[in-house]
DNA sequence: GTGATACTGGACGCAGCCGTCCAGTAATTT
DNA sequence: AAATTACTGGACGGCTGCGTCCAGTATCAC
């Protein structure tokens, strides 16, 4: 479980390449298929049929399904940590560069492949906690970091009041997301537009500001 | 899977009659494995002998697994919603009986039983609209309904300014859970203990109150 | 008592799926 | 060219688990 999780490396010699294309192809099908059906119920051969491999291309690079699943894992948690290393909290408005990371934070959790991913892989991750931890931190974490910092920086120059920067900034992706993150894993609710997520993240991000204004004056 | 997901009814006649003890044994083993392992992993027969019955009295009150499933998932709705109906927002403050809500409310999401329930069920239900529903019903669309009714009357009173009483529960209680479901249901933090609950129940509910209170004056 | 039903414990058929093996073909190095 | 490795497609053993059946025993109504 815990170990390389990729066939043997062939990193320079005779024969024929590896060819790369197929390993990304059979991590992304698989991922499709962990979130639609959940890791118990997709068959190795399945993932071979919809990734268009043969089932010994699949078990000579993933030594069984749980060296698969991690992989996936993997895979999916630095797409995350790419992605939201894309949004940095540029100059503007406290209001302003709040608002966007809550909107790259919304897009990325609210997407079907993560709410997904979240469903499908939260048992399965229960009893692996490295890997859980890994996940956790390339998604909810990352963000909650980007937004202590701003935070922190808003404090000291007293735009805010805030005494623990870090669960405030947990109080706010607590707001963004609000009871979404049941609703969309139960299916009782389909995933946000972009208008709807970039609504939403200004107007909870308002609510929070509400909150934590300095004592004196308001808005 | 729809069907009434209990064997003949054999209400009335001659005969032995069912042992009524039973049928509550299979349900909360059936519950505690489903919880531990995901439905996929749990065996028939292990539920058998984990209720300390025939697997044959299993399949004569359950037609399969599936309703099996279907009852446990019933079965937990309804203690979700005796319990919650256990809570009523007696007087007092504003605060203090949100903050009593809120302690309802996060004991019994943060129990181990129920966010067990919540990650095994989640998969499972995904595929069952009206079983996720009545499941999500009993819980935290109950209390969202409870709190937004004292908000509006707190309102009404002029205690608190809000527009949307039910937009503005989900919100409070997205911030008693925070980012906790996420975390427990991937196994990277503890059940919180009954004071901690007190606690945050009591800091969440003080700076929601912040964000809505009346525009004139501060605490 | 008789008859009817519930429950047990073990055994069974059946199906699905994991992981492996093999012979043949494709691609690339030396 | 030869050698070496990647990939295919199908076939196979073995195991696990679902759902069923049966003979025997326990518990009820009449």
């Amino acid at each position: 479980m815990s170990a390389a999780a990729e066939g043997v490396a062939s990193g320079r010699g005779p024969g024929r390449p590896r060819d790369m294309a197929k390993r990304c192809a059979i991590l992304l099908a698989a991922r499709r298929l962990f979130i639609q059906q959940g890791m118990a119920a997709v068959t190795m051969e399945a993932v071979a049929a919809a990734a268009g491999v043969s089932k010994m291309t699949l078990y000579s690079r993933f030594r069984d399904k749980e060296a698969l699943f991690e992989a996936v894992v993997v895979f999916t948690s630095e797409a995350m940590i790419a992605e939201m290393s894309r949004t940095q909290a540029e100059g503007g408005t406290l209001a302003e560069s709040l608002a966007a990371l809550g909107r790259a934070f919304l897009a990325l959790t609210c997407s079907p492949d993560m709410i997904g991913a979240e469903r499908g892989l939260m048992m399965a991750l229960h009893d692996n906690p490295a890997l859980a931890e890994r996940f956790y931190a390339a998604g909810p974490a990352r963000t909650e970091g980007s937004v202590a910092a701003v935070l922190r920086q808003a404090a000291a120059r007293g735009e805010i009041q805030v005494d623990d920067p870090l669960e405030a900034a947990g109080d706010l992706l607590a707001l963004w997301q609000g009871g979404m993150c049941k609703r969309l894993s139960l299916g009782l609710q389909a995933p946000l537009s972009a208008e709807q997520i970039e609504q939403r993240s200004r107007a909870k991000t308002e609510m929070f500001l509400r909150a934590f204004a300095p004592s004196k004056a308001e808005a």
